[in-house]
DNA sequence: CTTCCTGCAAACCTTTTGCATGCCT
DNA sequence: AGGCATGCAAAAGGTTTGCAGGAAG
């Protein structure tokens, strides 16, 4: 698969371990955003030697390689971290305040805001994060 | 001063103690963001007596209350939280993810933003959360 | 042989909570 | 008296690290 994860990692001459292939693919293919934990647990059914010090350390690997996000979604479930590779198309997380229900929505307004940044503060964006708090329509119809 | 937030809790009815006066006027008054260490060195100097339960459960009752924004501005330094009164304006947060230099930008494009996520997904948004990580003019240049 | 990856367990750090005390109405 | 607010200490929860063993080049 091109732009996957693994390819990026190989591209940069980062060392590909057995485990990290297994962690990076279910970053690409799990389709939703995960945390460490959902990690280690999906990453366990494939390796199940796999540790959660990996995990961590893994997903250290890809940040600092800016080839993944980190998200807090607002803080909806607690301190646990989101991850998602890093996307093609700016989106945005809309998450319900209520019922916890995210959804992603791909808007050019990231690259508005990206020159607008730069134009305004001199400052050269690299990544952007847009979370917004809202209610969805389900909640808001059932008081 | 009008719009504060000792203001803004009078309103609703909020019992107003000594500590809740003390923290809440930090945050209005220290211009920056601040976390919740911060808030509890800087309001001990004031009332040393000040808990750090105290600190979180006044936090919380403010945020609650919606009437601060909490921001993990890109995890630039751990898992600390950050605090701030919501703003009448949107703005945007912008950090150098090399030096940690963060700076805000007031902008229309939360507001576009808003109305964009109204019209496509028939969420409502109640608060939106713009992070962005860059590169500052200096470290560009300092290699 | 050297370097880097991993498992394990302990440590860390921020935030939250249970309980007893105390203040305010 | 009743209802919160608070201090204190312990717990919780996610994340990081030190160290020893092992795999890879």
């Amino acid at each position: 698969m091109a732009h996957s994860l693994i390819d990026s990692l190989e591209a940069r001459g980062v060392r590909l371990t057995r485990q990290r292939r297994v962690l990076a693919d279910i970053l690409d293919n799990v389709g939703r955003h995960v945390n460490a934990q959902d990690l280690l647990t999906i990453g366990k059914q494939r390796d199940s030697s796999i540790n959660r010090a990996t995990v961590y350390r893994t997903l250290r690997l890809l940040k600092q390689e800016g080839l993944i996000d980190e998200l807090d979604l607002l803080h909806f479930e607690g301190e646990k971290h989101f991850y998602e590779p890093r996307p093609r198309a700016s989106h945005v997380h809309v998450g319900c305040g209520r019922c916890g229900a995210v959804v992603e929505l791909e808007s050019g307004v990231p690259e508005v805001l990206a020159a607008e940044v730069r134009d305004r503060t001199g400052f050269e964006p690299d990544s952007i994060r847009i979370e917004v708090r809202a209610i969805c329509p389900t909640c808001r119809n059932t008081p």
